[in-house]
RNA sequence: GCGCCUGUAGCUCAGCAGGAUAGAGCAACUGCCUUCUAAGCAGUAGGCCGGGAGUUCGAGUCUCUCCAGGCGCGCCA
């Protein structure tokens, strides 16, 4: 369906266009003056320029011509030319049954859905989660469903980093610890011979251990970099032992990943790139973009216009390996291939902007991708700690991932223990939702791109602006819908509207679509969140001076509960988008 | 050095397709639980939107400049 504000947007050009005018100036907005009207159209100044008339004549001419119509219960021209709007109570409630009757509740829909490769998460193999990870999931996550939302063809896929250096690393450990291992034998037999077990813990310690030794020990960081290099070329007992280390981390982070809610339609990596590798230093070779330089194999992507000097990007190493560039751009090959996107967004941390610069510019340069294909970087910001420095432990460690769920979780479910509303069976999984909410909405209602301060505390409090307080919301709903005995989807239907609080509701449910566009549009959560909890806190103060279970006028009362159903899911709506699961109570 | 990003209330942040009185939450102070969950509601106080200049009828929002902070600048990802 429509947005009210394009809508009005035509009624208004219209107008202008009777008057004389030209259909542009017609563009309608939210009020930013609720006080005094819903809509405000401040066409006429500009108009006013062009057709050297004051502003306050072209916004009484065009209103003039507005008043014809029947949905506007005031509309006026203010000193010095807006024009101000307000729609009657017939046309809000009208909108309003559409919205709950709209199969996507209001979501505009767009036209011609392109298909967009989501590319998130981004986790190492062998490494674990830590909280720097949860931004690119948590966001990647939240895009993909608003994208999903209103209509796009959405192919998420998390991107291991399973094929560099880091495995090197790892690799390099283990053989200098377990030196006698079958795998590390030169003739090691991937038919007859079998791998060593390994276990997540071990992994988690051993890369922070093998990454700091390699940065002191010269010998080790070689052995390294002469690891990743024979991996990437096949040699069998590094594969069989990369095989296993693949095993073993992916079903971990499956279960990290899960637990956040967050899931990806492919499990591909770096290493599903290394069969693209040949065709692109092909195709760069045969275009003639690649060079030799200081011993590695480079291509420019440097511009006229650039007003920094932009490295070129490395596709071979000195010693013949590849880089992430390397692997990048595979798997641009890759997804062209396969699924021939109009988008690729890549949820990263905005300090790699360079990175990608030099891989879109590249990958356009060699015609990997058709000209209008659209890659972007969707860089976010760091989550710091109260200092302002990147997150930390006491001990000056990097704070786990699954510790930090489980600390949230835990003051969760001492908050659900004390509730007299908690079921008793479920208290572990309510507390586990409640956790996941504060931490997904804290994060997503801060700007993306933006560094942001991470204050356990607030999280702890589950107090104001939160994700508990959606849910909250959404359980005293379900409170009443049980006490009146009326199921949640119950078909809705609307009689008037008694009192100001609910107009306000009304109004705020009925401009949801605007926040989903704008969300999408700037690819911005945070106005999902922003949205969210505007409706929430409307139906809160609604709810406080309206006490719906004993009203005695029974159609007002059906009204009110139509209004708890259709909240109920809108708000459901926004937090199934945010990637955050409600509960029945708490 | 060059480039990118950021600077809004005591703190943490929205707002940045230019519009009429700059918004939340936390913290502080007042009220409100014998009617639907007080993880709540209502209210008070708190701002030269980093400084300066410009464009505009109109600038927190656009441009320039200065200041402060963060980040990035070839073989890690």
């Amino acid at each position: 369906m429509k947005l009210v504000t394009q809508v009005l947007t035509e009624t208004v050009a219209g107008a202008f266009e009777k008057c004389g005018y030209e259909k542009v100036f017609g563009d309608v907005l939210v009020s930013d003056r609720l006080d005094l009207c819903q809509f405000q159209c401040n066409g006429s100044f500009a108009c006013a320029k062009q057709f050297r008339k004051a502003p306050f004549i072209i916004a009484g001419e065009v209103v003039k011509r507005l008043k014809e119509n029947s949905i506007f219960k005031t509309v006026e021209a203010v000193s010095p030319g807006f024009i101000n709007m307000t729609l009657t109570d017939e046309y809000l409630l009208g909108v309003l049954l559409q919205i709950a009757q709209d199969r996507h509740i209001g979501i505009p829909q767009i036209e011609n859905p392109e298909t967009i490769i989501l590319d998130y998460g981004g986790p190492n193999v062998a490494k674990p989660l830590h909280i720097g990870h949860l931004r690119s999931a948590i966001i990647g996550e939240a895009l993909k469903r608003l994208a999903r939302a209103t209509g796009r063809k959405v192919i998420s896929d998390i991107h291991l980093g399973d094929w560099g250096l880091q495995i090197g690393l790892v690799i390099a450990e283990l053989e200098q610890r377990n030196p006698t291992w079958k795998c590390f034998c030169a003739d090691f037999d991937a038919q007859a011979d079998t791998v060593a077990g390994l276990n997540v813990e071990t992994l988690n310690e051993i890369y922070p251990f093998a990454s700091k030794k390699s940065k002191t020990d010269e010998l080790f960081k070689q052995k390294a970099d002469r690891v990743t290099y024979e991996l990437q070329n096949g040699r069998a007992g590094y594969i069989a032992l990369w095989k296993e280390i693949m095993r073993v981390s992916i079903a971990d982070l499956k279960k990290n990943y899960e637990s956040l809610n967050v899931d990806f339609d492919l499990w591909y990596g770096e290493s599903d790139a290394e069969k693209y590798v040949g065709a692109l230093v092909d195709t760069l070779g045969g275009k003639g973009l690649l060079r030799e330089s200081e011993g590695a194999m480079v291509v420019d992507i440097a511009e006229e216009a650039d007003t920094a000097p932009i490295p070129p990007v490395i596709i071979k190493k000195t010693d013949n390996s590849n880089i992430y560039a390397t692997t990048d751009l595979a798997t641009i090959i890759q997804r062209q291939k396969d699924f021939d996107p109009d988008e690729m967004w890549y949820v990263v941390d905005k300090r790699q902007s360079l990175h990608f610069t030099q891989v879109f510019r590249c990958a356009k340069k060699a015609g990997l991708v058709p000209e209008n294909t659209k890659l972007e970087h969707l860089g976010f910001g760091t989550m710091n700690g109260s200092d302002g420095k990147p997150y930390k432990t006491r001990d000056g460690g990097v704070m786990r991932l699954s510790d930090l769920l489980e600390t949230i979780i835990n003051a969760a479910y001492e908050k659900i223990s004390a509730s007299a509303y908690a079921s008793q069976t479920d208290q572990k999984e309510v507390a586990r939702k409640i956790g996941i909410a504060a931490i997904k909405f804290g994060d997503l209602s801060n700007h993306r791109a933006k560094d942001y301060i991470f204050d356990i505390d607030k999280f702890l409090s589950f107090e104001g602006k939160t994700g508990t307080y959606l849910l909250y919301t959404i359980t005293r709903i379900n409170s009443i819908l049980k006490k009146v005995n009326v199921s949640s989807d119950t078909p809705v239907s609307f009689s008037d509207i008694y009192t100001d609080a609910e107009r306000s509701l009304i109004l705020t449910i009925i401009l949801s679509g605007e926040a989903f566009q704008h969300a999408v549009n700037e690819k911005a959560p945070n106005y999902v969140c922003e949205n969210a909890y505007q409706i929430a806190a409307v139906f809160s103060t609604f709810y406080h001076d309206n006490y719906i279970v004993s009203e005695t006028d029974e159609a007002k009362k059906a009204t009110w509960i139509a209004l708890c159903i259709l909240t109920r899911k809108l708000l459901l709506k926004h937090l199934d988008i945010l990637g955050i699961e409600a509960v029945e109570s708490m």
